[in-house]
DNA sequence: GATGAATGAGCATTCATTCAT
DNA sequence: CATGAATGAATGCTCATTCAT
């Protein structure tokens, strides 16, 4: 990101970084063209180009946004007002997400997206940004609910956050990825319907309950 | 898939989807180019557009090589060989999937590639094949092990079998992805030096025995 | 055309010629696919190569074929039927074309193609063959009515000859090519909708008595 | 049309639709290269692409410009100058289109290419722009012509002019097709050779002046 | 002679990036 | 700094023709 880029006014770079998500998110990192996301943020091409020396710049720059967001709108917020159980917290997380992702299909989308191997070259950005909070708020809930004889003593705290994660992750991509979907349903759905958004929720968290509590 | 392919020798078609799957797994299917497919199958361009319609098609084709051989190789043989615990067998597969995946970085990396929204396309190929095997094969472990009183009785057998198809699908992630890879490490390894493979088959083992058994 | 071609059966030659005119005139000379004439004649590709040396080769044989049948059908058949007066064998000419192309769009499609002059290299084969009986048909047509003082006696022959084919030709254009059909009628057709081919068979006898007559 | 093309300098403009009109005249419609007209006009394929948004939009705009310059130099000018008989403005029409197309062979060759029932899909842009001028302009001719008694009251001013028209819609093709210069010259030419323009446009005037003349 | 699978040159179109204004 | 027109390399796909069987 180029010092250009730093020194607009945050409604101009909020603009930026926000149709270019769009348009990443809607059609793919490959599929994305820079001339629609100037198209979006009113902005020449040669500007974007000032901003940023690359599309791929400028992804790595659009995952940066997006993390932020998401970390703000998913954990900080939800870690903040967080004083039920832990149950409670992840499934207002696990809700709060669905309710974000019907907001705007992109941070999620992009999201997934990093998790093929042909995005490994936005690995780096992805995960120091993306992961900053995620681990962190996950292993401080798993400490609070230990302390208040939630969740089992005998079981290390990272075996927890790490579980939840998982369960986390992997509900994030039933959102916006047909495979994950239908991966996850293949295990509680008799028939091929699949599963609503609120159901899963309710699978994940009962099993969260059977492997970390007594 | 037309008829023209099918009446291939095993050997040609074997070289063809191989040399295909290869492509795509290096470079991801937007990047892969369908005359560097050509070259590394010793055909023209014009025979691969008699046996496939379009570079999708062939795709798709790939996607069910790819998953014919991973069942088969990670599952059946693994499934039938298996007269010990349900958490040997675990740890094989997993052992084996590394192994497979040193052989030809290929196949788990098709499969990562259609973990991504963009690739929603080919969702509906990608499950049928991949998860044909893979839901049925976990469900009888658990059953078995169940009856063997290796897990607990109170837990729903498809919880379990959600449970370890979830750790073995986010392994295989972190196999040839960076991101999964520094995902799960972050519970673990203190520092920023990520764990090995053998490493994080323990983590997965010890954490799915804390939860699945008494 | 190779011996080897004529070797074959009429029934077979028939078959391939007739094959061969009917997707040429469908998609034009350019967008016909040989392989496509070949399955409509139930031949392999190899073997039309040993007939023809090229497509160019093969449209050539069209145009003969077609031109032979044009002739048959439309004029001597004509010809020596006609005992009536020129005007009511011109109009049954007409007519009959009109029925001809309704059988089948071929014959008067490769006609009109051959009347640009990207087609010039088929030109000298087309001449050959489609004017052969023409010209001479219709010479003697005037001629034969002259004798019976049908035209007026100062038109030299070959001037109303050449009227008389001058409007048959124009009028073989409109039945197949809109950009003719358009042409005609903007002298007639008030407004924008179009003659019918009745009426414009009917301006052309009014105009040729007009000028042929006294 | 896009609006891009029409915002370039007139010089331009021009250069890019001539080296166009050239390139669809000497090789045709199918045979053109879309490389070689921006080779000709001297600007990139990207650029092209920008102003027209296929080859077919190209063709049809290269028909509009096409039609204007035939119109202009053809219709209008000779219409404006015109104070003599109906019949020298015709030989000066048909001289005139001899001397144009030796200029530049590319304008009627266009002409002619539409007048096959493959080119169909033109037909609309090119009857508009083909016959808008010419119509009208051979309807006052022959108006003015008969207010000055020069050919029969009888005739119907629509069927003259569509006999005038005929005679030069064909002229012009064999200008620029063989095998309609093969078809016109059977009936004048004893032997084979064929005529001379001149020759051709001779008998032209001396058959239209037979049938609209007292 | 017949087959039809294989060939591979060829082409319209796209789009990230540049640079004259 | 900003613009947006211009660039041109790059690629999926087609199809007339060949040739091993």
């Amino acid at each position: 990101m180029l010092i250009t880029f730093e020194r607009l006014s945050a409604e101009k770079k909020n603009a930026i970084l926000s149709a270019a998500a769009g348009v990443f998110a809607e059609e793919g990192y490959h599929y994305a063209r820079v001339s629609k996301i100037c198209e979006k943020a009113s902005i020449s091409n040669g500007a974007l180009y000032k901003y940023f020396s690359s599309k791929e710049t400028l992804f790595n720059a659009v995952i940066d946004y997006t993390a932020n967001l998401v970390n703000k709108r998913l954990y900080e917020k939800n870690f903040n007002d967080n004083d039920g159980s832990l149950f409670q917290a992840i499934r207002k997380l696990l809700q709060e997400m669905v309710v974000f992702n019907n907001e705007n299909r992109v941070f999620i989308s992009i999201y997934s997206d990093l998790g093929s191997s042909s995005m490994n070259r936005f690995a780096q950005t992805a995960s120091v940004t993306f992961r900053a909070a995620t681990s962190l708020y996950t292993l401080r809930m798993v400490e609070k609910a230990k302390a208040r004889g939630e969740i089992k003593e005998s079981i290390k705290n990272e075996v927890a956050a790490c579980a939840i994660d998982n369960y986390v992750t992997l509900f994030s991509l039933t959102l916006v990825c047909e495979y994950h979907r239908s991966r996850f349903d293949s295990f509680f759905s008799a028939g091929n319907k699949g599963l609503s958004d609120e159901e899963r929720i309710k699978r994940i968290i009962s099993s969260l309950k059977e492997f970390l509590c007594e």
